[in-house]
DNA sequence: TTGTATGCGTTATCAG
DNA sequence: CTGATAACGCATACAA
């Protein structure tokens, strides 16, 4: 049986409230008390019970971070640098997968999901600009969206810039002096925010370089895998005129499209130079160097918890937006000299 | 404010006694109590809370992953199917990253982290056995070791078996008429089973082929990274007799390996075969398709929820052993034909 | 079968 | 500065 605030009060000789002060880091305690105190404390090997704080004071402690599959590269990575971030202000994270499914997304932001034990959540939206806005009236858990650049003063979001990496990419494959740019990672459904910024600044970049959009280059992808990555490069290169780049809307895209294209007997980037985004790992060792728009995770990390921390705090304030910085980083894979 | 089982007594005009039956499922409750209840429930959008539900039971409905980090891929793909084994038994995970840290891996496992509040821990650890067994004394959680596979009586363990799985992968190699066969991974200090029992397999191998191990031939390893795998492959390809073939006890390590391979001008697998042991999907796409020892991870994941669960059931049930299965499979880094 | 009352371990209110 | 005591929301022993 653990010890309790009342095993240490009796062992001590005082009352619960002092032990209380003394455990919580209350000022006005006497040296004496709290060297008391803090003695039995020892000699009981007592520790508080947070489940007992929580019900009383009403807070967890704990954050959630809802993401699609916790396995994605891009995500592990995130995790990573949102559990350190979220320690260093006192908070825990736990972490859920939605498995790309919207019926899943909707109970854990509704709290339907009857389990729901955070102060505070931090999503990666996988759900439509609507389905979110619905889900808006109920909830009243502050809530910070990662990665959902569409700004509509309702949530606190934390995002890169998407129209600009994205033009920022496909504008490095044309000073490379490719012309024939596909993209892969368009979504069907029009609705999600960031495939469609995507696009717009990848046709933006071709504008601005006086070529005109093909359709046929544009590819859609579901899942930003590896798997749907190769699908459509295959698909891009079977094509009578196959493309001689392609920009992939995440790095787990681009591993899959460069394995295609060596499956089809070409090279990159000799015959097809690749960029992606996100700046995993993998592209840093990968062959070729897979050429990136790198995001400052850490610096996403950090800034989404302390939003989260900041609105647990003030409930009524503001939604504000932060812009992540990213950076291009030209590898092997559209430099050359890799492979 | 949210709804309580008070209030819905109140609404329902019945006892809490009687509302609190029909949440829980009780089996005698009279129809029309039922649904008077589940009436008032629906009216009211009550939910009940799961920390009161905590204190009152004892049972916080979650388990705790902790592994060094979440960002290796090995272990975010585990974590994924330890997610969804988990919630298919009612259990939420909460991962906890030790980073390498000895001292947070006490911390967590002797509960001084004053926030621990698992029903059982699923650990993968990087402790040695002597630091395992003197926490032994501090905790009574319910643990289940993953991937540590020294049994001892004490834990429940779930591992493959490490010795064989090395010795597999290292056969694999001689098969392929390679003979001189360095290894990377092996620890400088002696206390960690896994590395050592896959040293130990690597060099039965070795001796079933009448070769005589080279410890100029065995690599340590600190971290299972690809920076440590490709560090320690410029090592030994800069030797002046290079290793013709490298097992590497992570494909994390083979992957750096295979980057450094080519670094050096070499080709894989015609002049450095190389194979692993986990089986990420990474190597699955890259170039070379990475050889490696897979480990069912499903399996591994499912049978160490059980085993958790049902030590939760009866924290005085023997420990367990579980071997989990493992399978080679050959690909490009030690076939050919890949690049 | 259902109602009443107690306690899980804390924090916070109110006196002293 | 410290002591006694009432909640927090739920589950259950005990009664009816």
């Amino acid at each position: 049986m653990p010890a309790t605030l009342r095993d240490v009060a009796d062992r001590a000789n005082v009352s619960v409230r002092t032990v209380s002060n003394v455990v919580s880091g209350y000022e006005h305690v006497s040296e004496k008390m709290r060297s008391r105190v803090l003695a039995a404390i020892a000699e009981l090997d007592y520790r508080p019970n947070p489940v007992a704080r929580t019900l009383r004071t009403g807070r967890t402690g704990m954050l959630g971070l809802i993401v699609p599959e916790i396995d994605v590269p891009y995500f592990s990575e995130l995790a990573r640098d949102v559990i350190n971030a979220a320690a260093e202000v006192g908070y825990r994270v736990m972490i859920d997968q939605t498995g790309h499914d919207h019926e899943r997304e909707r109970q854990l932001l509704t709290g339907e999901d009857r389990t729901m034990l955070f102060d505070g959540i931090l999503f990666s939206p996988l759900v439509t600009r609507d389905e979110l806005r619905e889900m808006n009236a109920a909830t009243s858990m502050p809530l910070v969206l990662l990665g959902e650049h569409e700004f509509d003063g309702h949530y606190d979001h934390v995002a890169i810039d998407n129209v600009r990496a994205a033009r920022d990419a496909t504008a490095h494959l044309l000073s490379r002096g490719r012309t024939r740019i596909a993209a892969i990672g368009a979504q069907p459904d029009e609705s999600y925010a960031t495939p469609q910024q995507r696009t717009a600044g990848y046709e933006m970049a071709l504008s601005e370089a006086g070529i005109e959009p093909d359709p046929a280059l544009l590819h859609p992808a579901a899942h930003y895998s590896r798997a749907d990555g190769y699908a459509a490069a295959r698909d891009l290169l079977a094509a009578s005129i196959p493309p001689d780049a392609i920009f992939c809307y995440s790095d787990l895209l681009a591993m899959g499209a460069m394995r295609a294209v060596f499956d089809s007997g070409l090279r990159v980037p000799e015959d097809v130079a690749i960029i992606g985004i996100d700046d995993i790992e993998e592209g840093r060792y990968s062959r070729p160097t897979l050429s990136t728009v790198s995001l400052d995770t850490p610096f996403i990390a950090r800034e989404a918890v302390a939003r989260v921390a900041a609105r647990i705090e003030d409930p009524d304030a503001p939604a504000e937006e932060i812009v992540a910085p990213h950076t291009l980083l030209a590898r092997e894979s559209t430099l050359g000299s890799g492979s």
